[in-house]
DNA sequence: TGCGCGACTTAGAAACTTTCTG
DNA sequence: CAGAAAGTTTCTAAGTCGCGCA
């Protein structure tokens, strides 16, 4: 295993010969010096549905226009999915859909609920089980041209070295599904044009071709950025990436840098802690804001809190958007004194809900920046995010609010792993404790998911298992106690026998009550995201070393890619 | 000082694939 | 060997944060 990027100078060390600028790059802040690659795929054309699957308005057949016929399956795709049932969803499909009916069409068609899409859905579930109908041969062929157009199209040649692209394939036209209560959601997402693709590569590369009788919107050769190819999309006007994959020597750099970061923090975060504790107390309210701001950050692993254009996304906020709703004081609550309930809707519309105690010098600014406001006025009333960075960028070079996560998720799994590991354990045991590490760490950052769909039914699949098996093992303790009482002669070898299956169902059961217990406690809790992007990998690979834990137990292959700077890197001493 | 933009990281859902189990 | 469950990959939305401009 060859590193992707040469590791003898540590970041730190480059840092102190070059300058560095604001955000943690070089001021010359060149990427790469060569970049070639073959350009995007794009989704493949809309193909018209054969004549005998047909569209209903008012109980009629009607023919649609190619262009209102494609946005119609886009909508029957999803019949069966929450989203179609909600107003605002088809409000603005509706409207969206009419702008690409002919005038005809739109004249006619003006009411949602009379159109029937019940023959387009069904004749995409009929395709989607005759995919799933087809034979090895077939599957595999499909199998093979996808691996050809990775291979073509999925790698691109940067400095000297072949790297996987993330996303090379253009998103397809599409309905817009936000997150939560998105006021966009089921808007048209146009279908992207070679004329709306903006190529990036080097100037003595071989520049991508655009399909036959197509041109690229532009051509640009801006080293000073990591992106091969960008386009506009149309629900928010915000520009789209195709980057590399996190296995890419860019991306990998990158990675170490951010935890590098978060390692001069831990250096530096009691004199941090110490300072905003003193903040508390300032005669200036912003001071006073910010330091509680910060606070709830460190504590409590919140983001940052961006201000967010009203109407335009989902309302959600982070620590520096949190208004005056989203949070109660409780002087006395269970036995407690000063604590504050949370309860918001955060990234992604995920709710943040905890009650925790803090210290009176915090409670009491609250209430103070909580006096004569009304509930949908901000609590951080003096603070932005862009205020609270320039603040941190001033207590430590690179510093910002997000370092704080990374911070506090890497050193709790540290943490949590000295605690929860312990030498007599087997290996799947001391798996168990990695794996609770890591939920602590999601349950601090509140990575949560919705309950798999079909978390009841398994859950209960589980139980009867567990039920079955308790029946058994009573069985089996019975034939022991009679195999003991009645045989006289070889009485031992059967006694023997019958005391074995009693041990073995035994076994048997624990491993499936801690199954139960461990899939009732993940629940609602991704670990995924926390591994992923918060945690050190080399405190992971450290600690594997140190149990001689083989580290395909903890890593799959895609993260083994991703992390094997960390894997080649740390010994079984490393310390955050 | 505020604002919009651009580039990048972080996020959960859904689709797909592999493994387990009866 | 089928169906369920678990694991993995793909997809793309939704954040963070710095910069330049008025």
């Amino acid at each position: 295993l060859s590193l992707p990027f040469p590791r003898t100078l540590s970041p730190k060390k480059q840092n102190t010969k070059k300058k560095r600028s604001g955000n943690g790059e070089y001021t010359d802040g060149v990427k790469w010096k060569f970049l070639e690659h073959k350009g995007p795929v794009f989704a493949p054309a809309y193909e018209p549905l054969p004549s005998h699957v047909k569209f209903y308005y008012d109980g009629k057949h009607m023919k649609l226009s190619p262009e209102a016929e494609e946005v119609a399956t886009f909508f029957a795709k999803m019949l069966d999915h929450e989203y179609t049932t909600k107003d605002i969803f088809r409000k603005n499909f509706f409207k969206d859909w009419r702008k690409e009916m002919t005038s005809e069409e739109r004249a006619k068609l003006t009411d949602l609920k009379k159109c029937d899409f019940g023959e387009m859905s069904n004749y995409f579930k009929a395709q989607s089980e005759a995919r799933k109908a087809m034979s090895k041969e077939e599957k595999q062929k499909i199998k093979e041209e996808n691996e050809r157009i990775l291979q073509q199209y999925g790698f691109c040649l940067m400095d000297n070295h072949k790297e996987r692209i993330a996303n090379f394939r253009i998103e397809p036209p599409g309905l817009f599904r936000g997150r939560g209560d998105h006021p966009k959601m089921g808007m048209l997402k146009r279908r992207i044009r070679p004329q709306d693709i903006i190529i990036n590569c080097s100037k003595d590369s071989k520049v991508p071709e655009p399909p036959p009788g197509t041109k690229w919107k532009e051509v640009r050769h801006d080293n000073k950025v990591t992106w091969l190819v960008s386009w506009t999309e149309n629900i928010q006007g915000s520009i789209k990436y195709i980057m590399l994959n996190p296995s890419s020597r860019i991306k990998g750099e990158k990675d170490w840098q951010k935890y590098e970061t978060a390692r001069r923090l831990k250096k530096c975060v009691d004199r941090i802690r110490a300072q905003y504790r003193e903040d508390w107390k300032s005669k200036e309210m912003r001071i006073r804001q910010r330091a509680v701001a910060l606070y709830f950050i460190d504590k409590l692993a919140l983001r940052a809190g961006n201000e967010k254009e009203e109407g335009e996304t989902a309302d959600t906020v982070g620590c520096c958007s949190l208004r005056v709703e989203h949070i109660k004081l409780y002087p006395e609550n269970e036995g407690q004194e000063y604590v504050v309930e949370f309860d918001f809707l955060g990234k992604d519309s995920i709710r943040y809900y905890n009650r925790v105690p803090v210290e009176k010098r915090v409670f009491k600014n609250l209430q103070l920046f909580m006096e004569n406001k009304e509930p949908d006025d901000d609590l951080f009333d003096r603070l932005n995010t862009s205020i609270l960075n320039k603040h941190l960028q001033e207590l430590m070079d690179g510093l910002t609010a997000k370092v704080f996560r990374t911070y506090n998720a890497s050193i709790t799994l540290q943490q949590q792993l000295k605690e929860l590991t312990t030498a007599e354990e087997n290996i799947p045991a001391k798996i168990l404790s990695y794996n609770r590490a890591n939920r602590a760490v999601a349950i601090l950052c509140n990575h949560q998911r919705a309950p798999p769909k079909t978390f009841e039914k398994s859950m209960q699949n589980l139980q009867s298992k567990i039920d079955a098996k308790r029946d058994q093992l009573a069985d089996a303790k019975r034939e022991l106690k009679s195999a003991k009482a009645d045989a006289k002669v070889r009485k031992d070898e059967k006694s023997k026998n019958k005391k074995k299956a009693v041990q073995r169902i035994e076994e048997q059961l624990m491993k499936l009550e801690v199954q139960a217990t461990d899939r009732e406690e993940n629940k609602q809790i991704a670990l995924g995201t926390s591994k992923l992007n918060y945690l050190d990998p080399r405190i992971s690979v450290a600690w594997c070393k140190k149990w001689g834990i083989p580290v395909e137990k903890i890593y799959n292959k895609t993260q083994r890619e991703k992390f094997a700077w960390a894997i080649d890197m740390a010994e079984d001493d490393y310390e955050f």
